[in-house]
DNA sequence: CTACTAATGAAGCGCTCCTTCGTAAGTAGA
DNA sequence: TCTACTTACGAAGGAGCGCTTCATTAGTAG
């Protein structure tokens, strides 16, 4: 029982607009006729939609295509650059930051290191450096700047604040949410970095097209993102995907396998073992192919019972250990297909480290999405 | 990006009309002013939009209600008795069927016994029965069905035929959908029983308002049902809530904690022994409270699977057992408290037997609202 | 230079909703 | 029983939006 408001004549010519700009969103410039004919409004109509949203600023004329038969048509496209969106990804070593137009199209990406246990005030600063350059990698000011949606890892509450996180000490407590409304003079939305991954892999990574993913991070935490019905699941309290925190799925100890392998030479940074593991694995290496398959009987449990209970399209690795998913994939594919009722595809990120950020793009590209079109208000000018 | 068409003036007309569709079954019957003011039309207009409801039949006018100030107001009220939906049941050893109108509401019920090893044609007769018997009850005929929702134990294909049924040995391989197609010459739908008696709940039941709901089918087979964003979650394959199949999740061996306790008499019905022992943990019994406890550490390990995964608002508890909730809600919590993140409300099923066919019923009503309220299609005039 | 193609722009029409205002049908009180 | 008051009804006039139609315009092809 959604709205129960009916409509007036102008509402009708507000969802004509906002159709006139889904459409022009999802092709390049268009003609009027085939505008007209994509929205099924005749060319008239159209026209006078097309001049109200110039005039409001949402859609500009481009120079028509030459080499045409007949009289040369006007051709709109949506100005995506009249406004950017800030994606971020705040890790334990790094600060990453990526810039879109409202499409979602990247423009500018940066990143910016910074130590595990740095104060809190050298991470803030972090994330400023970051978006700033951005911002000046594509000329904009932060005046352009509609969105700003930030993934970190730990476990948030559904307000944005950081209700713990063990990869960055200095984390646990803060109020991010309110941080960043300080920093950014824009909507600002958090979301946990596994979750933002998750999307990311459905919109534009292995998941292309699935309804309902897990995506597993693996690396030396162990972390979820789940999409269902093609949206971000945070559960009630926002504490979706913690499944690592269940003895019984064999999730927390898992990566300890690969870690403390005998291969892995003496005095390796411990961010750096299990890369040893697995690369000895792939050389066939009969020690560290045991210590494979542990951790890969290990991570089988946790997946198993994710895959039991959501029943996915997809299952995505993604993580550190992800760049050894050859290693990875077949082993547990095969454990997957006994425990599983249903087995669902199980593929490898194809996004690498900036999954994070280009989930955040998105997260914030849907959270304009649904605030153009499912909102009654009318179109408001650009400016 | 969903649809791209624009609207028509009688695309107005067709979404006011819907809008006082919506308005009048939300509530009772009202009066024109009220319905203008609730859907924001003027009352001219409205006038209009209920004259052409009122030609097509979806509306009708009631007689003004007496004792009011000024001339009495016209009401008009949907008429939710144009057609019925049914929700059918079939479990082991009975059949159900309930019949209500077009707003959920429930006109009649029956139920037909049946035993769990009879052959497939009597299953479906019983089945004919409860159908005939509930439109028998409410006066209807077989032309006034317009959908059929049936919930069944085992697991389904998305297409609705049987995958496996533990439970019903002739089920197994049934093509279940095509099957009642035959009978009933309308709309058919089949699902999970414990799917539909987790959307039962969550509309009307213990769970009552949670977006994201868990319900468990505690009895001699567990079984599960998830509500995530309010709508039934059947998962790619429609395997979701299988995770009685991970071992590790401790959940197929549970039941016979209770089953197998020494205070069962010998002899007993293996489907009511765990009866004994939930009576005899009420009333102190130590053996008896000792089995419980090893039932519930057990059930607690799935559930806690669950609700790490999603972080439901609630769970629910329904099926057999749950008929001694008061016996296994506290430990349940108590372990639960310990192993999750962020802690549900657990509460036990307020529906009993009944819960399968009412959220049969839900679905179908959900079914059609979709329908109804998503389509292009112009309102077709109702005999 | 002419024929052809395809988009443009203006005119006229119909539908839907809005506002306004006089009228009708009740109740409350003298 | 009559009058005043309250509330709903119904008709009239007006504005906004989209549709169809048709003459006009700006290109390409030969």
């Amino acid at each position: 029982m959604a709205d129960l408001r009916g409509g007036d004549l102008s509402r009708l010519r507000q969802l004509n607009s906002l159709t006139a700009i889904r459409a022009l969103r999802g092709a390049g410039p268009l003609t009027l006729s085939a505008l007209a004919e994509r929205t099924g409004l005749s060319r008239p109509s159209m026209k006078e939609v097309a001049d109200e949203l110039m005039e409001l600023g949402w859609v500009e004329e481009v120079p028509p295509s030459p080499g045409t038969m007949g009289r040369p048509a006007r051709r709109y496209r949506f100005r995506a650059d009249s406004g950017c969106l800030v994606g971020v990804d705040i890790g334990g070593h790094n600060v990453r930051a990526a810039l879109s137009d409202l499409d979602g199209e990247i423009l500018a990406e940066t990143r910016q290191p910074v130590l595990p246990d740095a104060p809190l005030e050298e991470r803030l600063a972090a994330i400023d450096r970051a978006v700033s350059g951005c911002l000046a990698l594509s000329g904009r000011s932060a005046a352009d700047l509609w969105t700003v949606a930030a993934g970190t890892t730990g476990v948030l509450t559904p307000e944005g604040r950081i209700a713990f996180s063990a990869a960055i000490p200095a984390w646990t407590g803060l109020d991010l949410a309110a941080k960043l409304r300080e920093m950014f003079p824009c909507q600002v939305l958090i979301e946990n970095d596994s979750r933002l991954a998750a999307l990311a892999e459905a919109r534009r990574g292995a998941a292309q097209g699935a309804r309902d993913v897990v995506f597993l991070h693996v690396g030396r935490r162990m972390g979820t993102g789940l999409i269902i019905d093609g949206k971000v699941h945070r559960g009630f309290g926002a504490a979706a995907g913690e499944i690592v925190m269940l003895p019984e799925a064999r999730w927390y100890d898992a990566p300890e396998h690969l870690n403390g392998c005998e291969v892995v030479p003496e005095g390796t940074a411990p961010e750096d073992a299990a890369g040893y593991t697995l690369a000895a694995a792939r050389d066939g290496h009969p020690v560290a192919l045991a210590a494979v398959d542990r951790y890969v009987d290990d991570l089988a449990v946790g997946t198993a019972a994710m895959v039991l209970v959501l029943d996915p399209q997809m299952v995505v690795l993604g993580g550190g250990f992800s760049r050894s998913a050859d290693v990875l994939l077949a082993p547990l594919r095969e454990r997957l297909e006994r425990a599983c009722m249903r087995m669902p595809e199980v593929r490898a990120s194809t996004l690498g480290d900036e999954c994070v950020v280009m989930g955040a793009i998105d997260y914030a590209a849907d959270h304009l999405d649904r605030e153009l079109f499912t909102s009654d208000a009318p179109l408001t000018p650009l400016r």
